[in-house]
DNA sequence: TTTTACATGTGAAATTTATCACTTACAAGA
DNA sequence: TCTTGTAAGTGATAAATTTCACATGTAAAA
């Protein structure tokens, strides 16, 4: 029933949340869909098209209601209520995660995993750190719904392996993994050295 | 004369980088349009597209010098020569990056910046931080020509400012900045949040 | 030297995504 | 109650991107 949705227009989705979350500041009720248009440098049309893929969510004459569409792009991103997240590795990349107020955008760490012994059974941020060993165990006992991969590339295989054993039904890794993996969950890749090619180049034609 | 890229071509790109580094190891100096296809998971005729729009590489009938490939989409990619890079926080994630071996990739951090006392003056990873007031002199003394924001939320917008006055061309920001700056420059951002909801969708779908 | 096999590079077609332009419905004011 | 202004929602259109399919050129084998 549903068309396909354009992967682009769920990154725009992410992007009006950032700018609901900005405007709710300044007490307004009301925003129209050229306020997010101008917000993300794109065309209102647009942002109509984005959001009718899911339903109707505005008023014709008035605009959307700022809350009312919070709600639901949040459950449209399937953030409407708090998601577990386990997080492997403690080193800075994780550390910073933990320090990260992801709680506000739906997301909680329930627990932290490394392989040093000095670090094990430390709470960091109010998060336990358990051994990796225990990765399987942990997921299942606490439902942990989606992991984090924070390891060393040589790690990380094994690491999301294990998170999908444990019931994991997605995966976010900063670390490249060499497929396959046990079962095909979404997985996605926050790569600092491609982002910085993507901006060498633009630098690059600038010139 | 030169058509406009997709930005998808140039990401991937940078997926066909990773690829060739990971066929180098096995010895191998040729490499087909296939190859690239399986491991980036998409069609043949995709890869070659990309790379056409640049040039003609490849030998009909034979295929890619792996040696000349990665060279010419270094080149692309502008890391055909390493670039100077200034980083802007040194807290969990600018550590990361510190430690990260950039310089494979074509990039070197030549300076850090913080604004925390007990930082100052130091070196990490044989990187010198200095305090971000002096950021403008610094990022002109060593011609740094890209900038890395890892700072928080409400300095990055004055750390981006300072970066452009002193000369930077391009800026890769873990947090967001309320634009608009001094200067248009290339901005890219990199939103653990985004890709975080974006996974969230992604499961939700999946059932 | 000629033939054969094969992967590239690329017009043309198909598909996907974004924009345009108009219809519809709501709200506020007369 | 009626009129008017306005912004959402949406078919139709345009633009961008990907795929198809084949001509082209190279290397190796006969």
């Amino acid at each position: 029933m549903r068309k396909r949705i354009p992967e682009a227009t769920i990154r725009r989705l992410t992007h009006y949340l950032r700018c609901i979350e900005f405007i709710k500041e300044t007490g307004a009720e009301i925003l129209q869909s050229r306020d997010l248009a101008t917000f993300c440098s794109i065309s209102d049309s647009l942002v109509r098209r984005d959001l009718s893929y899911f339903g109707e969510f505005g008023t014709k004459g008035v605009g959307y209601s700022i809350s009312e569409l919070e709600k639901h792009i949040k459950k449209i991103l399937g953030i409407d209520r708090t998601k577990k997240v386990g997080l492997a590795g403690v080193g800075n990349i994780g550390r910073a995660l933990l320090n990260f107020p992801l709680l506000k955008n739906g997301f909680s760490i329930e627990a932290a995993f490394d392989i040093r012994d000095e670090l094990i059974g430390k709470k960091i941020n109010g998060v336990m750190v358990y051994h990796e060993n225990d990765m399987i165990k942990v997921f299942k006992e606490k439902q942990l719904e989606m992991g984090i991969i924070a390891v060393p590339q040589q790690a990380a295989l094994d690491v999301a392996n294990k998170m999908i054993e444990g019931g994991a039904k997605g995966l976010l890794s900063f670390a490249l993994i060499q497929c396959p993996l046990k079962k095909k969950v979404p997985l996605r890749y926050i790569e600092i050295a491609a982002e910085l090619e993507i901006l060498s180049y633009e630098i690059e034609k600038e010139e």
